[in-house]
DNA sequence: GCCGCAAGCAAGTACCCACTTGCGGAAATG
DNA sequence: CATTTCCGCAAGTGGGTACTTGCTTGCGGC
């Protein structure tokens, strides 16, 4: 049970560089290093093989969390964004390949999508937990700065490589300067500028600020 | 000299529908209403078909300017992301091919991200002037915001269609949300919440603020 | 009327692909 | 020891793919 393992990775690593229809039954032998008819053996088919291989590949896994109760947001929303930049980032060829082959191959981009699907809806309660908490001054569209969010991770991580002069680098450095952006963009920026040492403090924790 | 124009149409949208490996001659020729043979006298190869394709497809052509001199920034601003949104979703499913297949074939990834690219540049630029002619109150990382908004309304674009709940619907009005989002996140709200009528008007047009 | 050119058609070549069949060896399991 | 299970090897099948060759047809210019 070992090689049918083996070939479900090599699957995943070989559907990312080459695509469905690069993903000929012979490479994806050679690079699990087993016979190609033991695809055959094991899976019957090409398709149930590299379906199980994204499936399983992990990209719908455990996900970093955000805090129930926000303390710190520019610190954990830091933390959370460098994590999912980086998560979204190791798996870049595979998403990219599965969201490019959406038309024809449907539950593949399914499976890629998941991890940012929840990550946003993930990022979106913890905009409302902020709000509720007082964290936020005015009036926030939670799910458009959600996605912008989201969006600028995923773009960075996705588009580092094929455009890199566009991105802030090191990457650790563009994942502060979002983050900072974000803040000041839903209007959370006090307990930013509260670390630099410039504004008091946060303003009315058990105040829930204005109406929905 | 008209047919082959068709057929450099036709290769583009069979390559953005299938990808390289599944642009066929006989499936491109078809898409064109044109015999097989013709593809051959014509280009000799479907590589350099395709290449001529996508390089002569419009992607590096003109693109909407932002205003040398910023007046209303909010207007402005809503205006261009809203023209680069449908541009950038007109051709996501060409844009989301040449990046996937981007290590078999760079020439194309290239054609496709001097978009994006020049995109970023203008925003760049155009931040820059909102700086110095005193639209922004503090200090601001041009890069990483335009970088921000553009990853913003890339991710927007290219995702809706496989993951709608996650953007605000309809696109014109995340267009808005994103606009605000970002002056918000720049220091120059200001100029919304004047639109609201709320605050006075903008504040010295020719001071240089700050440093670089 | 004739020439040259662009294009269609038929057939074929050499290769790659997913998938099958038949055989034999190794190792666990009874 | 015998059986089952897993796997590798060799060979092959039917179909698709890029690309070639040889021939024919239509059309505008001289």
């Amino acid at each position: 049970m070992e090689r049918r393992e083996e070939l479900l990775r090599a699957a995943a690593r070989v559907y990312a560089r080459h695509g469905y229809r690069g993903s000929t039954t012979r490479r994806i032998a050679n690079e699990a290093g087993v016979n190609e008819i033991t695809i055959f053996r094991q899976f019957g088919t090409k398709d149930t093989l590299i379906h199980e291989a994204i499936a399983s590949c992990g990209m719908g896994g455990p996900l970093a969390a955000l805090p129930k109760l926000p303390v710190d947001p520019n610190a954990e929303l830091q933390k959370w964004v460098a994590a999912l930049r980086t998560h979204i980032g190791n798996n870049r060829l595979l998403m990219r390949r599965c969201m490019s082959e959406r038309d024809e191959h449907p539950q593949l981009s399914d499976s890629a999508s998941r991890g940012p699907m929840r990550a946003t809806a993930e990022l979106q309660e913890y905009i409302g937990r902020l709000q509720a908490n007082g964290f936020i001054t005015g009036e926030v569209e939670a799910k458009a700065a959600a996605a912008m969010l989201i969006g600028t991770i995923f773009s960075d991580a996705m588009g580092r490589d094929t455009m890199p002069d566009i991105y802030p680098s090191p990457p650790a450095l563009a994942v502060t300067q979002y983050t900072t952006l974000f803040l000041r963009a839903i209007g959370a920026a006090s307990t930013v500028a509260a670390s630099n040492g410039a504004v008091p403090r946060v303003i009315d924790r058990l105040q829930t600020s204005s109406s929905n």
